[in-house]
DNA sequence: CGTTTTTGACCCGCGC
DNA sequence: GCGCGGGTCAAAAACG
């Protein structure tokens, strides 16, 4: 339709220096604790937005920024999941309205751009050397907060609410945190989400020591229901299942997915379903893809096999996207209500973390080297239409302070409309990207 | 026909 | 060395 014209989305995200705390905290955070239900009592959590805009000062000082080459795909890895930490957040956000701080220092613009992780990324844009990215930083007030002299007090306007910065630069290029395994895949109770993310030194690992990046999330419900009754949610990378195994432990299979976008993709995921709360669905994420993201699905064939409902977030990525979104639409909707109903902070309070993780070794512990860093690109083909979205991601990406998502969610969650980008949910991105006929993929 | 899913077999790492 | 548990392979079936 249109011609010329494309715009660009430059964001990224990535985890600054996760400070002094372990894993459990993080795990907790989610509001599930361990499997054990002993970690129910813990600190509010506090989560921070960081996007070092132009200061290269967070992450680029570091000696082995070589991994953070290594890193960038692993950092793609799920653009949904970067969408959905940014739905989530503003869930948390707004939850966490009574105890939590933002640091919004200087250079800090709170910028949580769905879009940015929504959209396509391209290997060949990322430019790896820069810092010019958001960061973001979740870590448990007990711990980092306590720990940290740049916590700093601000409002943060758009969530009516703030949240906890903890910023912290990396010392010694890591951390070793004590590892919870059992906990990693345990859950935050219905409708929590816990998100867990890697490092990747892009050094090879045997099994055990593989970088992995585990998330939690609810289990989509309508949203892909296969014929064994296994709800896999998808997303936007193209998963082959290769295996599937009973986990010792666990009432609920294991199924083993491999990349299919690239031959030669080293990219794993394991899905199965949290021991503690069949709702809740842990993902694991091990080795990076060398790819950028597909296009498209690379075949349909077989892959829409069980999914015969179009609205039901199956059959393709677009409608799987579309059901995690609107996953992450009901958890903000459960956010919400628990707001209403109770303002103290109990251990469910905290609905999503965020961590990087690394096995190391088989000593329980891990280190913790936080150093995604994805550039998402968009280059739509409609110029016009694009036209319209770029003053419109370039006014959410200027609002300093606002969070551009909550504004979608605000506007769009509840909403039919979707015709207008600027003011549809973040769900209604497909439909009306779909409308107009834009293209997930590069170019 | 090309791709995915299923599933039993095999391989590997780890603990004892 | 052996057994166990988890991860991967590969053939057959299913799907569009």
């Amino acid at each position: 339709m249109h011609a010329g014209r494309s715009f660009r989305i430059e964001s990224g995200l990535f985890m600054d220096n996760y400070p002094v705390g372990d894993l459990t905290d993080i795990v907790r955070a989610s509001g599930g604790g361990c499997p054990d239900g002993k970690s129910s009592s813990f600190a509010q959590e506090s989560i921070s937005w960081k996007l070092p805009t132009n200061h290269s000062s967070s992450n680029s000082s570091k000696p082995d920024d070589s991994a953070d080459v290594m890193d960038l795909f692993s950092a793609m890895e799920d653009p949904l999941l970067h969408g959905l930490d940014s739905v989530f957040f503003n869930s948390i956000s707004s939850s966490m309205a009574m105890s939590s701080k933002v640091d919004m220092s200087d250079n800090d613009v709170f910028v949580p751009n769905m879009f940015t992780r929504m959209l396509q990324m391209s290997a060949a844009n990322v430019n790896p050397g820069h810092n010019q990215l958001p960061a973001v930083s979740i870590c448990s007030e007990s711990s980092a907060m306590a720990s940290s002299s740049l916590v700093k007090e601000t409002k943060m306007n758009t969530c009516s609410s703030a949240l906890v910065v903890a910023r912290q630069h990396r010392g010694d290029g890591g951390m070793s945190l004590h590892k919870s395994k059992s906990c990693l895949i345990s859950n935050g109770g219905g409708g929590r989400m816990q998100i867990s993310s890697p490092c990747n030194s892009g050094i090879k690992r045997s099994r055990k020591n593989q970088t992995k990046k585990v998330v939690c999330i609810p289990a989509p419900v309508a949203a892909n229901s296969r014929a064994t009754g296994e709800v896999v949610p998808s997303d936007l990378w193209a998963w082959r299942k290769y295996g599937q195994k009973p986990i010792k432990g666990s009432p609920y299979p294991r199924g083993y997915y491999r990349c299919s976008s690239s031959k030669g993709c080293p990219a794993r995921k394991q899905v199965e379903r949290s021991r503690t709360d069949p709702n809740m669905l842990v993902i694991t994420y091990t080795s990076e893809h060398n790819h950028p993201w597909p296009t498209h699905r690379n075949a349909l064939a077989g892959s829409t096999r069980s999914q015969p409902s179009k609205n039901s977030a199956g059959g393709n990525s677009v409608n799987n996207l579309k059901g995690l979104l609107i996953n992450a639409q009901q958890v903000q909707k459960e956010v919400t209500e628990m707001e209403t109903d109770k303002a103290s902070s109990d251990t469910t309070s905290a609905m999503a973390t965020v961590k990087e993780e690394v096995v190391e070794d088989a000593q329980g512990r891990m280190d913790i080297d936080i150093s995604g860093l994805p550039r998402c690109y968009y280059r739509p083909s409609e110029p016009e239409e694009a036209n319209y979205a770029d003053e419109f991601f370039a006014d959410l990406a200027e609002i300093e302070g606002d969070d551009p998502l909550h504004l979608l969610l605000n506007q769009g969650f509840g909403g039919d409309e979707r015709k207008d980008p600027k003011g549809m949910d973040p769900s209604s991105i497909f439909d009306w990207l779909e409308e107009h006929n834009l293209p997930f993929g590069v170019k």
